[in-house]
DNA sequence: TGAAAATATTTTAAGCTTAAAATATTTTCG
DNA sequence: CGAAAATATTTTAAGCTTAAAATATTTTCA
């Protein structure tokens, strides 16, 4: 759950920007500030709504539920911690954790390739993978349920404006954190 | 941070739906999914970012930033526990819990009025308001900056779009959980 | 070879989050 | 009045999350 997010929260609509803060905006453009709310409320409503669904249709919670379709993408070896840190965009820390509860479900499994034992691959049970399935084809059934007052059309258009944005954000963020000044973006990571 | 939710993740473009799912989604429509992925992607991308830059520049998180901004709102008498909590959507343990640190920080004062000891009221101290506008005025630049790859006339499109799908996804997570059955929309909740 | 550096993961400390149980207080109503 | 119900908040148990420290193992290279 969480609405959180840099909101002046609680948003149903317009009273943007926030009352007293309104002083300190004088004279600013907020409309992009308003479109950041509206994806943030939108992203906070869906979530909450799949982690329901989630949890009383299948016991299981959001975070598990992304591990498990990053192991399904990965094919039957499986992926590495690192890997999935990396794609997941978690800290190390968090995989571990998630990963010991599947585990302990036994959803995965782990295990450490003789010539670098160092590392260790993660991969769906059997079991894991059957109940992953039927996870997401519901997921898409509740995605579609929960927009579906857009038509295809609007759909398209909103699908390519968004893909403008999320391109923006990325570039500009990207260029805040440098991180690693790496060459040709490959290195400086964990593994690969 | 979390890149999490509900995603085939680590998708910087296409490739849904996920790998060997795809057989579970056959001739299944994926349109609206992806619309999906692309506004979780964004949402992730964002909060990230505003959240490094709340620690980096004002060593605040974003929970606490979420509620000061609430309290910024309310004007000089506050909120009491359980209007941040609806305000927010988080639970009343969760506003326990961010009340409890920004007190002990001195951004906030808590006070029970004699005529109903059960409540407190929960308001900015100067010094907590002075933050928080600084803070709303870099969040207003961080996001501007962000979004900058966008034209005003995009954004406007994208904003009255995400209108529409917002509008859609909230009436139906709504009827999905009837919560209450109330009359009129105003009751069965905790206070006012 | 063998010490230093690099890599891969786990552990730890702290904070966010929820649902459910526990407390405290006020309101209702017999 | 006084017990039961309602209301407001805190506490608890469990899980997610991160950054930073600690471990374990392999690679580099003098």
């Amino acid at each position: 759950m969480s609405a959180r997010a840099s909101s002046p929260p609680g948003n149903d609509s317009a009273d943007y920007p926030p009352a007293s803060a309104a002083a300190a905006m004088a004279g600013r453009d907020v409309e992009r500030l308003r479109m950041w709310l509206r994806i943030l409320d939108i992203s906070n409503l869906v979530q909450r709504d799949i982690r329901a669904h989630l949890r009383a249709g299948f016991n299981v919670t959001l975070p598990r539920f992304d591990l498990m379709a990053a192991l399904d993408r990965a094919g039957p070896e499986g992926m590495t911690m690192g890997q999935l840190s990396r794609r997941l965009r978690v800290s190390g820390g968090n995989v571990t954790a998630v990963v010991d509860r599947l585990e302990r479900e036994g959803a995965v499994t782990r295990r450490s390739p003789p010539e670098d034992r160092r590392t260790h691959f993660i991969a769906l049970t059997e079991e894991g993978r059957r109940q992953f399935l039927a996870m997401a084809e519901a997921h898409l059934g509740w995605i579609d349920g929960l927009f579906a007052g857009l038509s295809p059309s609007e759909v398209g258009t909103l699908t390519g404006l968004l893909d403008k944005a999320r391109r923006s954000a990325a570039e500009r963020a990207a260029e805040e954190a440098p991180k690693d000044g790496a060459k040709d973006g490959r290195k400086g990571g964990r593994d690969g």
